[in-house]
DNA sequence: TCCTAATCGAGACGGTACGTCTGGTCTTGAG
DNA sequence: CTCAAGACCAGACGTACCGTCTCGATTAGGA
């Protein structure tokens, strides 16, 4: 019934110098420019012990990102959807225009690629902010903020798209501004009344 | 005044032979899965005269890619905005989850990184293509289909952003009926009286 | 004045089974292919253990050699030199060219860049048998079959040094033919009268 | 018939590093030390390189060896067996016992584990000595210094394998005196009268 | 019966070198 | 001047063993 655990167990500081050292690379240099090798030198660590607990390149920086990017995901509660989801997006886009959300676009350009990749961000970054957005709209829905038998999912989509397709497509500036008109706008259909 | 043009002049079908390799092992694998040792030897060509006209492995694919994309980019006139766009959307959607259009979406990709290859696929690509949502949504405003002062930048964004969030990074289905729902919720807002 | 043994004993049975170990693969594939993983896995032994009481590999597979071959060595005695020395020649012989003999060759190969192994070889395998040569012929000379004063040492290096000369350098054969010439010549200037 | 030699031709001056490179690592730290990456290293060349044209650590030492080691090979001629003879054994005690007459014992070690080695310096070393040996011995025998219908090849065998037992198994020196001894003794029974 | 001390297995770890691969550059001679 | 052929450097890849190191379980004799 119980597990056994035989041998020298896994070193706790080996495991977190490695992810730190990939994540700091990943936020200097960008994914492309990042090495097994590197990460190797910089954690002071074995490849083969990277090599051991990772497949390749692309798990371990995924976990280093993950780790150093736990958040507080707390859900804004403002009594207003519009002013939540302002709250919502708005600190999405500034974290996604930052040195450290330009990680998170490059994740993404390698899951295209990387299914195994793409799973990960999928359940650990944009599942869980997606069941937040639903949880505000079904709150401003119980308040009759909003009409009822609206589409959320297709509502979610449309607030969040925008944001990605300018930033991995476009280039277009993802500013508060722009934020404010994408919600007035994707809302308008929504209103109760 | 005139430039001279003195020795062997480029050879128009090493060009053309590079490019169909090039696109041909885009296709077949994938970008990941292309070098430029492949294409040389697929296109009986010279490594070093691949070097010679494009600067890095980005820049021969794209060219191959655009090369072999030269598509029609009518513009639909059927009369009614909705119809129109659910035409050019349909169509973007079945050639983006085609075999062809998934080396889009790693074009994409490959342009987070690289951002010659954004610059590129914009030009290229999304530009003309955008012009047309643009004449579309225009000549129904002509037809007073749509309100007035309509952010027509926004409603573009709107209306394809989540073609490319499904399918970049949800992961979720994009289909006919999707395109259905999602034309409609986002022209709600702007239909005129 | 007594050591004191506290503690648990060293275990007979893991020694056996490492030794036994480093003799089958020793035998099987030659010295170069073993690794001490492999033996630590074959013995189902661990590493750490091996290194607790060898020094290293070539430490380890010379204990394993020379624990499988204990051998006879009984001396000849026929009441002739010739028939003496060509039963124990021809006993060598037959051991070096075969399988097992072929290591007791990988090993002083392997001595040429570490002098324990030389060593070792010197004192557990060469020395005894060059004892036992030396009789033979002191008996002989005993017997008057050869003459006095003469150089046993340099006699012994010349009726074993072809051997080793053929099979370690040359890759001639070495047959009862070859003994039978190499004798006679050797004891034509060693004969009384 | 002609040899087309398209492409470009191979440095004559990497060659000749890397060979070099090798030879001097194997004069100071003997074979065992060596490594490809070093070689390539001090040779101020790429890993693949060294590869791309020797197939193994052995190789490319082995060539590095004999590379250095083109020596004169003059056959010596005082009009004396036993003289000619002591000249050139002596000669060859010298060389062996020297740094680098070492290196040539280690190979004789490596070509235990690998035939092509063995192969190599039975050509490219032992035959041309013995064929000069076997022309000193014939002189004098068409001098009549020596007996008829001698076995040559024994005789050669006995005057050398000593110094390779001596020095390759039991460690005894090889000095003026031992060479001495060493042709008188395999001589007496050849001198013809 | 418990304590003390050494041995042992399992296996993690930092290293070093392996032999391979690709990117990108350079050198030749033919066209 | 262009091109095919192909040699070359740089540097990362992922693997294999090395020899060392925990950790917990065993196994003796002595208290």
């Amino acid at each position: 019934m119980m597990e056994k655990k035989l041998g020298r167990p896994r070193s706790e500081e080996t495991r977190k110098a490695i992810l730190s050292a990939a994540y700091e690379m990943l936020v200097e240099n960008g994914f492309k420019s990042i090495t097994i090798e590197g990460i190797s030198e910089r954690a002071g660590v074995s490849k083969a012990t990277i090599y051991k607990w990772w497949p390749n390149k692309a798990a371990v920086v995924l976990d280093g990102f993950f780790d150093a990017t736990v958040s507080m995901l707390g859900i804004p509660d403002t009594g207003s959807v519009k002013e939540d989801l302002f709250i919502q997006i708005s600190s999405l886009a500034s974290f996604l225009t930052s040195s450290k959300g330009k990680v998170l676009l490059e994740l993404i350009a390698e899951g295209q690629s990387d299914s195994n990749v793409a799973q990960e961000y999928r359940n650990r970054y944009f599942h869980p902010r997606r069941l937040i957005s639903k949880a505000i709209l079904e709150k401003a829905e119980a308040r009759h903020e909003l009409k009822k038998d609206l589409d959320l999912e297709l509502l979610i989509d449309l607030l969040f798209a925008p944001l990605f397709y300018r930033l991995l497509i476009t280039g277009e500036p993802v500013d508060p501004f722009f934020i404010e008109r994408l919600i007035s706008y994707v809302l308008i259909g929504s209103e109760s009344d």
